[in-house]
DNA sequence: GCCAACGTTGGC
DNA sequence: GCCAACGTTGGC
């Protein structure tokens, strides 16, 4: 099992979103580190769903619920994406400063390189942050 | 193949 | 709205 932060602004598309389509896929990822990221998910695996923008914050868990896909809206028909469905929302959002106001966080992949929009969660971290939620 | 210029993302 | 970080483009 591995963990992952998923990244999007909440205006184009938002947890509510995510929810109200019960299972949603995660295409229009253009960047190769983050591409990458996205082949290594496996079926089953975790995710934070997190909003950027304007009071950045991690809402919700979500599982792979399909890996290894390619993304429908690439003409090239190389860049790869993956489908998750919600799994549930957090008793209390983790606000990005929360994040890096805690030591057990200082390496975590998006405190230290903010514009990554799918990275990697280690399971300790991935702890310290539903601890963080009040899970 | 290097590097400067420019564009984009995202936090503040 | 500004700026830092990063990616991409294009001239050489």
């Amino acid at each position: 099992m591995n963990y992952w932060l998923m990244k999007s602004e909440p205006h184009e598309y938002g947890w509510d979103d995510l929810v109200a389509e019960k299972e949603g896929i995660w295409d229009g990822v253009r960047n190769h580190q983050a591409a990458n990221n996205l082949r290594a998910m496996e079926k089953g695996d975790r995710a934070l769903f997190y909003h950027s923008g304007k009071g950045p914050e991690a809402v919700g868990i979500v599982e792979v619920s399909a890996a290894g896909l390619i993304d429908p809206t690439d003409e090239t028909g190389k860049w790869p994406t993956v489908k998750v469905k919600p799994i549930e929302k957090l008793a209390a959002p983790v606000s990005l400063k929360a994040m890096k106001a805690d030591p057990k966080l200082a390496d975590l992949a998006i405190v230290r390189q903010s514009r990554l929009s799918v990275a990697p969660v280690r399971e300790a971290e991935w702890k310290a942050i539903l601890a963080l939620a009040g899970e």
